[in-house]
DNA sequence: TGTACATCAGTGAACGCGCGTTCACTGATGTAC
DNA sequence: TGTACATCAGTGAACGCGCGTTCACTGATGTAC
């Protein structure tokens, strides 16, 4: 016996009802986020997400021009998933002031590097030449950058500013240290200084060296 | 006729004399270099470094473990050289301050990240799972570490500081936001406040605000 | 001064792999008459 | 109420490609005697 097919296993899957076609963009989408959490960013493949949502590789065509436009839709969709993290703990910690939501923003970046290394590397991959974005597609970092500058403006209207700055300088500043220090730790990652907690720690005390009132 | 051979085309090149087979090792190096001068970052491939030094692809496991140790001594090779850039530009400023070095410092960082687009990506490559580095090839980013807390030592004794931090925290504060700010920017490369010279100009305006007497 | 041998610096040929993409097809489901 | 047809949501089979790596080999150069 043992006839073993040595085509690739795929997982069961019913075809979408007619006319809901368009669905299987979606799902192409969600697997490959469920790709990213448990492999590298280097194994985000056309084949390995078709696959994940349990399709052939040639009907991820009918939704995508090739794999370079899925990638930069997934590319989005990791920047909206931590802008969303970001937001959200900004909101949770709306009782405090400016600073501390800012505090739980970057905190929250943090955590994503930490829990979501795959997609934390997509991020910041590199735009190939040639791309065809079509408006939407470019600055996929916007989300990120929206909800960070919502507290700045919050602690500006508090009185508080980083010495001939205005929202936008400040707010880019901080998302550069941020990544910069994750991508910093990357380079060294067994150091005791680049660990998560030392990270939110440095970054907590710079905030707080950072803006000043007047 | 047209007898046209498909096998890779290999520069040509004299063996090196016996007892001199060790020289491979850097040729390969620098073979590695030249590719990343004209290539991007994902076409450093094994093969594609051996045809630039003109040997076959099995004669790079006479030198390296194989493709994974090439990439990590490529990865020490770029560290290394944009801190000698680095290091080269604070001592044309020599005469200026301290402030004014490091000013150099980071403008030279940025212009090998804008000259050298691909060496630039290798630096921040994540170091995949399971590498036996013994000893000195850990903290491939030492020497740009080295190079600017040199500078950040020289203002501390000029009297200048960042509120509460010490040499190594504003150094790693440094490196932190100019590469965060470039990898930012490659996330939107079209939009005007990401060239090299406004990076430059924003650079140097955090420089003269973090640091007060004191 | 000649010759057998060891060493050295590589090469030839081949391997299996997964990749992105193309082209022709299938089979279920709805619609027109 | 039946049937021909169009549409839709995909699949089957195959393509050429470059990759990293293995194994057996070659041919020049030095060394021992």
């Amino acid at each position: 016996m043992d006839i073993e097919e040595d085509a690739e296993q795929r997982a069961v899957r019913l075809r979408n009802a007619r006319g809901q076609g368009a669905r299987l963009r979606f799902e192409l989408l969600e697997a490959a986020m469920r790709v990213l959490d448990e492999s590298a960013a280097a194994d985000l493949t056309l084949r390995v997400v078709a696959r994940e949502a349990g399709v052939s590789p040639q009907a991820v065509y009918a939704h995508f021009s090739g794999r370079q436009e899925l990638t930069y839709e997934v590319i989005r969709m990791c920047w909206q998933q931590v802008a969303d993290e970001m937001a959200r703990a900004s909101r949770r910690a709306r009782n405090g002031g400016a600073l501390l939501r800012l505090r739980a923003q970057l905190r929250a970046y943090l955590k994503y590097a930490t829990d979501s290394p795959a997609k934390y590397q997509l991020l910041f991959a590199l735009r190939p030449e040639g791309v065809a974005d079509s408006g939407h597609q470019t600055r996929p970092a916007e989300p990120a950058y929206l909800s960070v500058l919502r507290d700045v403006e919050a602690l500006r209207d508090e009185g508080y500013s980083f010495p001939g700055f205005g929202v936008h300088d400040s707010t880019l500043m901080l998302l550069s240290l941020v990544h910069g220090r994750v991508a910093l730790a990357h380079t060294a990652p067994d150091r005791p200084w680049n660990t998560a907690r030392s990270m939110t720690t440095y970054l907590n005390r710079i905030l707080d060296g950072l803006f000043r009132l007047g």
